[in-house]
DNA sequence: ACCTGAACACCGTTCAAGT
DNA sequence: ACCTGAACACCGTTCAAGT
């Protein structure tokens, strides 16, 4: 049965969306309606809407909460005092997402699909982005290589990249609304670059990125094919 | 006002399902249910259940048709001729495959739902596992690359490469059912060199399988980092 | 062989009302 | 401030019935 209304703590938004990671956790995204979820929290469908706004933000939020546990890295290294270790804390980090995104295996779908910045999305992206801009990577390569681990490791949408400036984007798509705050300097240089370099432009051109993440892999593998393979190899 | 019963051609399985790819591509994959697709047929919605068992077969069905419009390589251009060309061959076929998912934006997060190894799934990846052998990749290297490549481009699940072999599979997951037909000869040869390689494994080693991918876009990185790298340099 | 009608067990979300 | 009840407009799917 139900805990009774008196005994029940009240509800908080932590609450609510780490009740709804267990569900998803559980018995899978689908699974996860606000009525299973109310009930699972003893507590009518309509109670949710004091702490999510809809399911969308519900949906948004457990990302959130999903997000929140990847590791941004080893902060006492300081990358900038060995600039050849970014590939090593690059591995480190993606290999740490990787497993908490096994511990949640509905998320990666779920990320895809979602095209706010939330500040946790942020906050990890602007982590990664500074491995490699204090490995001493460009800018411009930068954003390239955040394309191609945004798309295809993390699953990221495209959308999460678009216009990250504070320009006046009246017409934007349905995307996020909101600009990047000031405090991811790594991702508003990035963006920057980005339109000084191709000033007409808002956002990326998918087609490049797309080109660019296609030849990396199809150069390494020719290399690989080249030498002699034999597996494993890493 | 929807034709009349006797006006109205009889359905046939492709229709549905092309009118599910067309609604898909006006108003969003969220607008496709089987009460709104009957209607645009002119129909109630169980009369769809004729041409689809549920909605899961529709969504398949969809993606199939999708596909199908793939250009599986210029099948005059012999690969053994010159397996120096399969580079550019694969490049021509991902930019063809890319063409026709941005045609159908919901494509690619529903593919990555299918667990389902239909025919026309098969008979692509078929194509591609071709076109990497017929370049002289040993079947190992090639399983590798498939799995890069399906990942990280198309969006097939991980599943899809489960145990594509015809062994008992009393317990397999959920995944798919029916084994590989015999007439997918590069599949079944990738398969049968897993299995060698890893007698007691079924399926695939995924965790090995992302730290290759990871590596692969590592090394990349790094060496285009090291040279000079100028934008745009493909 | 193909389609229909009524029904069932679900959804997300609204609004006005309760404590 | 937080939760409830009743209601609305949707879902996918069943079954027995129609032509």
């Amino acid at each position: 049965m139900p805990p009774s209304p008196r005994t029940r703590p009240p509800l908080h938004r932590v609450t609510v969306l780490d009740a709804a990671v267990e569900l998803a956790d559980a018995e899978g995204i689908e699974a996860v309606s606000m009525r299973r979820l109310a009930e699972r929290l003893g507590v009518v469908p309509m109670a949710l809407y004091k702490h999510v706004s809809d399911k969308e933000d519900l949906l948004d939020g457990m990302i959130d909460r999903v997000i929140a546990q990847f590791q941004p890295g080893d902060p006492s290294a300081d990358p900038s005092a060995d600039p050849s270790a970014w590939p090593d804390a690059v591995r480190r980090v993606l290999l740490s997402t990787r497993e908490v995104v096994q511990r949640h295996p509905w998320a990666r779908r779920v990320i895809e699909t979602r095209t706010h910045r939330t500040p946790a999305v942020l906050a990890y992206m602007e982590a990664v982005t500074q491995l490699f801009l204090g490995g001493g990577l460009s800018p411009d390569l930068t954003h390239h290589v955040m394309h191609v681990l945004g798309n295809r490791i993390w699953g990221f949408s495209p959308e999460l990249f678009n216009d990250p400036g504070g320009r006046p984007a009246s017409d934007r798509p349905r995307t996020s609304g909101q600009p990047v705050p000031s405090d991811f300097p790594g991702i508003l240089a990035i963006a920057a670059d980005a339109s000084a370099r191709r000033p007409g432009a808002t956002g990326c051109d998918e087609e490049f990125e797309f080109r660019f993440a296609l030849d990396l892999l199809l150069d390494g593998i020719a290399r690989l094919h080249a030498s002699e393979w034999a597996s494993p190899p890493l």
